[in-house]
DNA sequence: AGTTCATATTGACGTTTGTCTATATGATTA
DNA sequence: TAATCATATAGACAAACGTCAATATGAACT
């Protein structure tokens, strides 16, 4: 997990549905249904928020017949806490000298 | 730092820059000055920018003459890490049943 | 008192984001 | 084959967001 990807997981997390969402999973995988059950907000509002974590590295999933299954990643926790204690530590190399003054191409 | 603070703190973590100020301050203090020097946005933008930061509870500053210093709020990290503990684990309770289902007002 | 410097605020603008309704797609069942 | 169920996609919309130029505010200096 490099810098993008710590800022890619950080706007995935950013949401309180997104965030709960990842809390569910942290007990276990669960089908897109079963997430669906704990929110108020429609299905197509799920399908969105579960690509947008898959899309950031945090969630995988696969299909049993009509069900998709969601759960983390393997390696997501262990990475995002890797990445939080560079950023947060007082003796790791500044983040900012890690990456190029460029901005990123969109 | 409960878990609407957790929100918060993700939230402002969740762009590239200010991800960056929070690595340049985990070195130490800055006035803003010196922080502005890192980027190529203007003064203005940095200054919403730090706003972010300190309403989400990660910075705090004290005035010096003309100068503004911003220094990592205390117990930011402690509290980040543990916050982030609870939501990955397994072992914990979901985040999901420690909010009611209602909305926050905004 | 006027000037300079450091920083905050205001307002505008283009972009991004969360949510919905409607619809499409794929799997299963009768 | 048609109906049902699970989920993705498309498009619209309002709100939020990052950035800028212009301006305001406060501190220090001359």
């Amino acid at each position: 997990m490099d810098d993008a990807d710590y800022v890619a997981a950080l706007k995935a997390m950013a949401d309180e549905n997104r965030l709960k969402i990842i809390g569910l999973l942290s007990q276990g995988t669960l089908c897109a249904c079963d997430i669906l059950d704990h929110f108020d907000f429609t299905q197509p509002t799920l399908s969105h928020h579960m690509r947008v974590l898959a899309d950031a590295g945090i969630v995988t999933s696969y299909k049993e017949g009509k069900w998709k299954h969601y759960t983390l990643s393997e390696d997501f926790a262990a990475a995002f806490f890797q990445q939080t204690t560079t950023l947060l530590s007082s003796d790791q190399r500044c983040v900012c000298e890690l990456e190029p003054a460029t901005t990123k191409e969109g």
